[in-house]
DNA sequence: TGTACATCAGTGAACGCGCGTTCACTGATGTAC
DNA sequence: TGTACATCAGTGAACGCGCGTTCACTGATGTAC
């Protein structure tokens, strides 16, 4: 919306506008929670850039909307990777994961509904969103494991992932509901999936 | 989209274009899961009626659409209504209400995410979505009672409501996922919250 | 019974807006000779 | 060292589109006298 005044790149810097144009973009969503508002010309006065400026880095809006979520994908996977990074316990991974995942929904409202609800949309979000239901797998395996659980891991990841995706979405978007502690709610998902660390 | 031939109707009986701009807007939200694409004059095309029309009915644009998701909200209650009418037994009532939801949500994806993404956003369905909830915590508290359980109906209508809703949620958009069935699912919300009935 | 008139249920033209995309261009900067 | 030229990083005007909204209107039908 603000113009931004922004000098030309140097020569061979031509680059640094697709990161800023990407930026811009992700901005968009984040204000927004929706791909409907994210116009290239939007994007492009974001950028401080006139609209044909955009053609030269992507081949038309839809490639520039989608960059723009996969970018939201790196954001978050880069972030989930940071907090389960050099933590051994199985139980505390889960816990640290968990905790990360519903901070990022609630915090990045706008970019976490359009990565869930466009993920068929746009073919470059599948492998990002697999990767991360992947991961999610692995942990509860290790969990399973470490307890002697034989209950398929897919299943549990599953309901996890379900059940938490319930929590923050509504919480995000019902303030009609009588909402008891988000703490307590997530804690109530480990509870009854009998996932949490024996004493 | 298609442009229906119609014939002007006689004189006292004004208000149903009304009812055919509502129906047509519901289509377009059932369509497209977007308020975006539900324009006025998609609506008055839809209804086989110029768009300068749609002003006899509704003060502008934003009223055709909120009376639209308040329609989509009056549908989903009186098919859940239906449903659980002359059932007494309150584990069959939860039962065939869940049910019905799940169905709701899958049958009719489009009205589904506009009623939950936008009940902040249009207030006319704050009530509408307040009142189906207070139905639910009835029937939780309904089952509690019968089995002398002393948790909060509240609490577990809200673990209940989240949790179902990301289970529909992320089947409509996260086809990448190995999805269970979806009753195994939905049968393992109402075990994991001990709220099956007793053998 | 005839007729003037009000009302009802709409239509059609026009406006300014933001949109995606195209086309021709500009001006600075590096490179070849 | 000088200069022609290619390339890079963009700009600006223009197009056709659908949008919400306004304004003046039309033609059938019921009602008052």
């Amino acid at each position: 919306v603000k113009a931004v005044t922004r000098p030309r790149n140097p020569r061979g810097q031509g680059e640094r506008l697709r990161q800023d144009l990407l930026r811009a973009a992700v901005d968009l969503i984040a204000e927004t929670g929706s791909l409907d508002n994210v116009s290239l010309r939007a994007v492009a006065k974001r950028a401080g850039v006139s609209p044909t400026a955009v053609y030269q880095h992507f081949a038309d809006r839809d490639a520039l909307v989608e960059a723009a979520v996969v970018t939201c994908w790196e954001d978050f996977s880069a972030m989930l990777a940071e907090v389960v990074a050099g933590e051994p316990d199985p139980y505390l991974r889960l816990r640290k994961g968990g905790d990360a995942y519903v901070r990022f929904a609630l915090e990045h409202p706008g970019q976490y509904s359009v990565m869930v609800e466009q993920t068929d949309d746009i073919p470059g979000a599948t492998p990002a969103a697999l990767s991360a239901f992947n991961d999610l797998v692995t942990m509860v395996a290790d969990i399973l494991r470490a307890r002697g659980d034989d209950r398929d891991p897919v299943f549990v990841a599953v309901q996890i992932h379900t059940w938490t995706h319930g929590i923050v979405t509504l919480a995000a978007c019902a303030p009609e509901i009588p909402w008891p502690g988000m703490d307590e709610l997530m804690d109530s998902v480990a509870e009854a999936l009998d996932l949490v660390p024996p004493r």
